[in-house]
DNA sequence: GCTCGACTGACACAACTGTTTCAGTAGCGG
DNA sequence: CCGCTACTGAAACAGTTGTGTCAGTCGAGC
C-alpha cells in the first residue's frame, strides 16, 4: 500500500513545485485580485496544468493558504519549549513571536496573512472558509503550550493568553500599516513588562 | 459663490442616496467582489448611473470606504471627553470604545472596516489607498485626546496609545473571527485592570 | 414654450474570467 | 513495441467585468 491513501491526493514532485512558485508570486502580489493566467505566465506553466493539479482556482488558493500556514506553524513550533523540554512562560513567548512578527523579511507574509483573515470573516464559505479562527486556535495552542502548566490550565491564564494574542495581533497591524517598527515595539514591552508584573507564578497574594 | 467650490465635487441629493443604498449594500456583501451590475441591480438603479455620479468604479469604491470611515469618526467623537469638558482617561476610553467594538450590531460594519484595511496593506495604490495608516493616525488621535494632558504629552503616554490601540485591534480581530465575546471581552478586562495599575496619574513613585 | 442641467435606459465594446475539449508528448514498466 | 500514467499546448466556451456611446426623460428658471 501507498504511504498515504487517506489524504485526498498525495502531491506530486511537479505539483509542489508549481505550488512553492505560485507562493512566491501570491506574497508578491496578494491573494485578492489572483488570476489564473497572469500567474500561469508568471511562473512558467499555463492555467490548463494549474487546472490539472489542483483541479479548480480554489483548490489552488486553498493549497496557497495551507502553504501560508505551514510557514506560520514552522515558527510556532520554534517558539513553543526550551531547550531543556520545559515551558518557557509566556512573556518570553511573546519576546520570540513579536521579534519574528517584526521582522521585516516576514512582511509578505504577514500581510498575505492579514489578507487572508479578512477574506475569511466576510466571505465565510469557499476556499477562505476557517482560516481566521483556524489560525486563532494554532496561535492559543502554542501559547498555552507556553505557559506553565499551572497557568495554564487556570482560568486566568486563559485570559492571558487570549489578551496576548490580542496584542500580537494588534502591534501587527500597526506596523503592517505605519512600518514605524520602533513606536510598536515600544508598545509591545510596555505590555511584557505589564504582563511581567502581573505574572501569577512570581506574584503571590 | 456656492458654499464649496474647492472640494472636487459636492454630493448632490441622488449621489448621497444613492451611497446610502451602496453602503448597506456593501456592509452584506463585502467589498472584495463588488461588482456593479449586482449591486445596481439590488439598490434599484444601473451601472451607467453609478458611472455618471462616482466616475469610476474606484470613485464609488472611494465613496464608500470614506462613507465607512463616516461611522468610525462619529463613534470616536463621543467616545473623546467627559460631559464637563475634561480628558476622561485611557482606561475609561478603551471601556468605551471596546463596548461598541464588541457589539453585534457591528460586526459587518468591522468586517468591512478589517477587509478594507487588509486590502490596503497588500495593495497600496488605487482607491484603498491610505486606509489602514489613515485608520491608525484617526485612533492614536482619539486616544491622545481622552488623556489627561500630561501623559498626553510624554513618551510613556504616546507608549500606552499605541498599546491601547494594539489591544483593541488584536480583540476585534480575535472576536470577529471566533464570535467569542466572553473569553475576549474578558481579556480586554484584564488588560484595563493592568493598566489602571500602571496609570501614570496613580502611579507617583 | 424653451432651454439647460441633472439623471437615466438600452446597448455595444473589448478585455478578461474560470473552465473545458481535443490533441498531443515524454517517460517508464512490461 | 505496447500501453499506461503524468503532464502539457492551443484553442475555444460562456459568462462577467468596467466602461463608452447615443439617445432620451424630467423638472426648474427665463
Amino acid at each position: 500500500m501507498p504511504p498515504e491513501t487517506t489524504t485526498p491526493a498525495a502531491p506530486s514532485a511537479r505539483q509542489t513545485e508549481l505550488l512553492e512558485a505560485a507562493y512566491r508570486y501570491v506574497l508578491d502580489h496578494g491573494l485578492a485580485d489572483l488570476s489564473l493566467r497572469p500567474l500561469a505566465a508568471a511562473i512558467g506553466s499555463s492555467p490548463r496544468v494549474l487546472m490539472f493539479l489542483f483541479d479548480n482556482k480554489d483548490g489552488l488558493v486553498r493549497a496557497l493558504l495551507a502553504r501560508a500556514r505551514t510557514d506560520e506553524l514552522t515558527m510556532l513550533d520554534q517558539v513553543g519549549q526550551a531547550s531543556d523540554g520545559a515551558a518557557i512562560g509566556l512573556v518570553p513567548a511573546l519576546e520570540r513571536v513579536w521579534a519574528w512578527l517584526a521582522a521585516a523579511e516576514h512582511r509578505q507574509l504577514l500581510q498575505l496573512w492579514a489578507e487572508a483573515y479578512a477574506r475569511s470573516l466576510v466571505e465565510p464559505n469557499g476556499a477562505w472558509a476557517g482560516f481566521a479562527s483556524t489560525t486563532v486556535d494554532d496561535w492559543l495552542t502554542v501559547l498555552a503550550t507556553c505557559q506553565p502548566s499551572a497557568e495554564r490550565d487556570s482560568a486566568e491564564g486563559a485570559v492571558r493568553r487570549t489578551l496576548a494574542l490580542a496584542v500580537l495581533r494588534g502591534a501587527l497591524l500597526d506596523v503592517l500599516a505605519t512600518g514605524d517598527e520602533a513606536r510598536v515595539t515600544a508598545a509591545v514591552r510596555h505590555q511584557l513588562a505589564l504582563l511581567r508584573h502581573s505574572d501569577p507564578s512570581t506574584t503571590r497574594p
